[in-house]
RNA sequence: GGAAGUUUAGCUCAGCCGGGAGAGCACUUGCCUUACAAGCAAGGGGUCAUAGGUUCGAACCCUAUAACUUCCACCA
């Protein structure tokens, strides 16, 4: 038999078990009508680079979840892919084009996508091995990447009915526009800052008089687009100039002044320029009053054709200009100091201008009532349920979705045009026109926003629409794992999609983490520069560490910080597990019987009520998402009971010379540790098979085991109970000879009053060697230990430990005194509680017995206090 | 202008149905005890942000306040 390694080092092994699992077909999920499906669909990472820390995080919690399940017996499946991130990726592509000399547009769209189509291959490939060094248990035989035929065709598919249903139209609206992606935006795709700019006062001269109106804005250069000025019907300053013509300063453009409840007297100077091209509410204003909506800026971000002498300019050189010939023409009245919102494109951070832009868009409010009730209702729910309030807020604020996008990397919109003015909308490549027969069809260039074909991934992986076998079993799908801030992106459009196409949920449960943020709390990003790779981090501590550290300590729905400590704590404790497991197996040198069939000892039925009660903790903790308190149970567990209590009370019998003993400690000893193995495998799957595979016996993978299940009859609840009583005396021992400062080599003769003698005697030769002890002996109650004498009333019984000359009579007594304080406190705090008529009328009865319980306890060892005092004092 | 979150040991954070405040790291002391110094043992350290309220009983529930964080919102 191979030998375990003397010191745990995951490079050894992490890959070779990974290559096995694959190998082994582990991950693969079958169709079982036997078994109950389990099924989530991995968030598919962008193909614009490499996985962060937050996706380690994310891909860690499903794996987890998964590995759990599929342990449990679930059919489980986890279905991993890729997503094209049409903008993202089209703007990095672009990016390198640039740098290459040459650009999308020299190339042509089908040059164009077949370098795209290589990058998904270069990047795609990328992340999946990422995903395999994490450990992720993903089904490989099912990846699928959102431009995958099977996805187009649900595209199709869903855009279709959509369209014959009347919830997608194209319309002349105002968009969010990114003059340097050079495509329209939705309104999620945008982010808001806090800009510091300036309120630019003009004065426009009112037509055939020397009034003028005086407007502020803080965007000079729309002003060419004007086509009114507002202002608020109820505003007595302006009353007498509703209804008048202005003359647009340089254009001369006649513009009228209208009256408009949108106008908020008190800010600025309580007139507004009406930009309906350039602005969402003056586009709103302009319906209105059926004003012209003018365009002055092109798709490129510079003033248009209409512009006169400002044509050609970039909008920000157009803004210096026109202010400074306003001020020539003596029309600037004030400029003062303003911040105000400013959308910014999320992908490239450009300055976003709202624009009029004929797009495609989907009708929201239709789709997102069934989203909004679903949750109410519970078929779907959100763990921490807070976040279902945002969702609602989402859903309930939503505006039409703007789905096209001017790139070409994504699902093309499946739309033709005829020459005849027919627009066909088709799941097959239409060849002919059905009304006027001509074949010069032409399709519409835009793509569809990313989020359109990731809304239908609960399904368009399982083949939707075809009834797939998949699709039959799989969907819908069990749980969502992602981030808060992709809820409005993806969560809600995956709910209304579902429910919309296939009139079921997408998901029961939607299990929301937090950031993972740098060291010092702040987000990490690239232009911090403080992102930590997690290839770095695996490379250097092992991927199980990693993933352990990025679940302990750690609440549902919180964000948390990354620290090279918690994964060096995380370390130690798997080098602890290795240590331990290395341990029993260098004393397996016989036979080691089936645990069904060993006698247990006290401390065995100890470890075990304490395995069960841990087992019962974990899956608990497990079935609720409280991956954290289950990692930390765990822990707990595994270093505390296990390695520092029942190893070290078994060494004797492992040691002791009499094989029986040390066959069924052996025993114990494997059992317990087959089940830690088990119950943290989902954490840490790595070192967890590769210890699993020096066990004795011919055993399978540990990934294919069985999770443990809580067993009754091994709670042994109350033999644990007074098992405690042991650890507590070797506990009282170890304290008291540290508080005397005796060497922990001076072995010490122990005196015990007691009434288990049984349990002591038992457990003799583990209490003699943790606590340093020479030997026991019993004593009757009032019987003497000897001189220079040191007491305490531990849980078992009466303690007396001679130590000569270390012990000091005077501060013995003090102690002593100290104690009797402390126990007497507690005896009027139980008789508090007890004399309050309230708590023993009110509180549960099991707590006042308790109470009660407890008060007699403290009576007792007062009194043995006192009786100690007494002859000390003699 | 709305909304959510956070506030617990020196640091990072857990804390379930309300029933004697926990972990890791750091710190102090002693130990290379034949699995592990990535370790063992024993310790010190908390006005659970503040003020009220509900309750026999509050870190936990309610109200208000403060500080910080985040999301949303068209005030030009």
């Amino acid at each position: 038999m191979k030998e375990m390694q003397t010191t745990y080092d995951p490079k050894d092994f992490e890959d070779r078990i990974y290559e096995k699992w694959m190998r082994e077909n582990c991950f693969r999920a079958e169709i079982d009508p036997s078994k109950v499906p389990f099924t989530v669909m991995m968030p598919p990472p962008n193909i614009t680079g490499k996985l962060h820390m937050g996706h380690a995080m994310d891909e860690t919690m499903q794996d987890i979840v998964v590995r759990f399940k599929r342990m449990q017996g679930y059919s489980a499946l986890w279905l991993p892919g890729t997503d094209h991130a049409s903008l993202a990726t089209e703007h990095k592509i672009v990016e390198k084009l640039h740098e290459e000399g040459t650009s999308k547009e020299e190339l042509g769209r089908e040059e164009f996508l077949r370098r795209a189509w290589a990058w998904k291959e270069q990047y795609g490939d990328a992340i999946v091995g990422q995903l395999k060094k994490l450990g992720s248990s993903c089904d490989w035989s099912r990846l699928t990447f959102t431009m995958d035929e099977k996805c187009s065709k649900a595209v199709r598919e869903a855009f279709c009915r959509l369209y014959e249903k009347g919830l997608i139209y194209r319309g002349s609206r105002i968009i969010n526009w990114c003059p340097d992606c050079r495509t329209a935006l939705s309104d999620e795709e945008v982010e808001h800052t806090e800009d510091a700019g300036y309120f630019w006062h003009f004065a426009y001269p009112v037509e055939g008089s020397d009034e003028r109106i005086v407007i502020a804005t803080t965007r000079p250069e729309t002003m060419l687009g004007d086509t009114a000025v507002a202002v608020n019907p109820s505003d007595e300053r302006y009353k007498n100039f509703v209804g008048k013509t202005l003359l647009l300063p340089l254009t001369g453009r006649k513009i009228p002044v209208v009256a408009d409840e949108y106008v908020d007297p008190e800010f600025g100077t309580g007139a507004v320029k009406i930009t309906p091209a350039h602005d969402p509410n003056d586009f709103e204003v302009g319906l209105r009053h059926s004003l012209p909506s003018i365009r002055v800026m092109g798709d490129d971000g510079s003033m248009n054709e209409l512009c006169g002498e400002f044509a050609g300019l970039d909008r920000y050189e157009a803004r210096k200009r026109i202010v400074e010939k306003m001020k020539e023409l003596g029309l600037l009245v004030k400029i003062e100091p303003h911040s105000h919102n400013v959308g910014h494109c999320h992908r490239c951070h450009a300055t976003v201008e709202p624009i009029v832009s004929k797009q495609w868009f989907v009708k929201m409010a239709p789709l997102a009532k069934p989203a909004i009730d679903a949750v109410v209702k519970n078929k779907t729910k959100f763990v921490p349920d807070r976040f279902a309030k945002i969702y609602f807020n989402w859903l309930e604020n939503i505006r039409d979705w703007c789905i096209s996008r001017q790139l070409w990397w994504g699902h093309r919109i499946p739309v033709w045009y005829c020459e005849c003015g027919e627009v066909i909308c088709s799941r097959e490549d239409p060849t002919v026109c059905p009304v006027c027969g001509s074949t010069h069809l032409k399709q519409e260039e835009d793509c569809l926003d990313t989020w359109f074909s990731s809304a239908l991934w609960p399904f368009s992986t399982l083949g939707w629409p075809d009834k797939t076998p998949d699709f039959n079993y799989f969907y819908p799908t069990d749980v969502l794992v992602t981030g808060y801030d992709i809820i409005p992106f993806w969560v809600m459009r995956m709910m209304f999609s579902g429910i919309e196409y296939t009139e079921k949920v997408p998901f029961h449960d939607v299990l929301i983490h937090g950031l993972v943020r740098d060291e010092l709390g702040r987000k990490m990003s690239k232009s911090l520069g403080n992102g930590v790779d997690p290839l770095e981090v695996i490379a250097k501590y092992g991927a199980d560490s990693l993933r352990l550290s990025l679940v302990t300590g750690v609440a549902p729905g919180n964000d948390t910080r990354f620290t090279e400590g918690k994964v060096e704590a995380a370390r130690n404790f798997i080098n602890k597990i290795w240590n331990a497991s290395r341990f029993v197996l260098m004393n397996v040198d016989c036979d080691v019987p089936a645990f069904g069939n060993i006698r247990l000892q006290p401390a065995d039925r100890w470890i075990i009520s304490r395995l069960m009660a841990t087992i019962r903790e974990v899956t608990v903790s497990l079935q609720k998402y409280d991956l954290g308190i289950a990692a930390d149970k765990l822990t707990d567990f595994t270093w505390n009971d296990f390695c520092d209590w029942y190893i070290e009370l078994v060494k004797p019998s492992l040691y002791g010379g009499d094989p029986e003993k040390k066959r069924s400690a052996l025993g114990v000893l494997i059992f317990v540790l087959e089940n830690i193995l088990k119950l943290l495998h989902p954490f840490i799957p790595f070192v967890t098979e590769e210890i699993w595979s020096f066990l004795p016996g011919e055993r399978g993978n540990i990934i294919s085991e069985e999770y443990p299940r809580y067993n009754t009859k091994l709670s042994y609840k109350k033999e644990a109970k007074t098992f405690e009583g042991i650890i507590d005396l070797i506990k009282t021992v170890r304290a008291m000879k540290v508080d005397v400062n005796c060497p922990p080599s001076r072995k010490v003769h122990l005196f015990l009053i007691a009434e288990q003698r049984r349990l002591v005697s038992v457990n003799k030769q583990s209490i003699l060697r943790l606590a340093g002890a020479s030997e026991i002996e019993f004593i009757e109650k009032g019987e003497q230990a000897g001189e220079k004498t040191l007491s305490h009333v531990c849980e078992i019984g009466h303690l007396f430990v001679p130590l000569g000359d270390l012990v000091d009579i005077e501060k013995e007594k003090e102690r002593l005194k100290k104690e009797l304080e402390r126990v007497t406190g507690e005896i009027a705090r139980a008789d508090g509680k007890l004399m309050n008529k309230n708590f023993v009328a009110k509180a549960p009865k099991k707590l006042v017995d308790d109470e009660r319980a407890k008060k007699e306890k403290y009576l007792d060892m007062k009194q043995k206090i006192e009786e100690q005092l007494r002859l000390l004092d003699d």
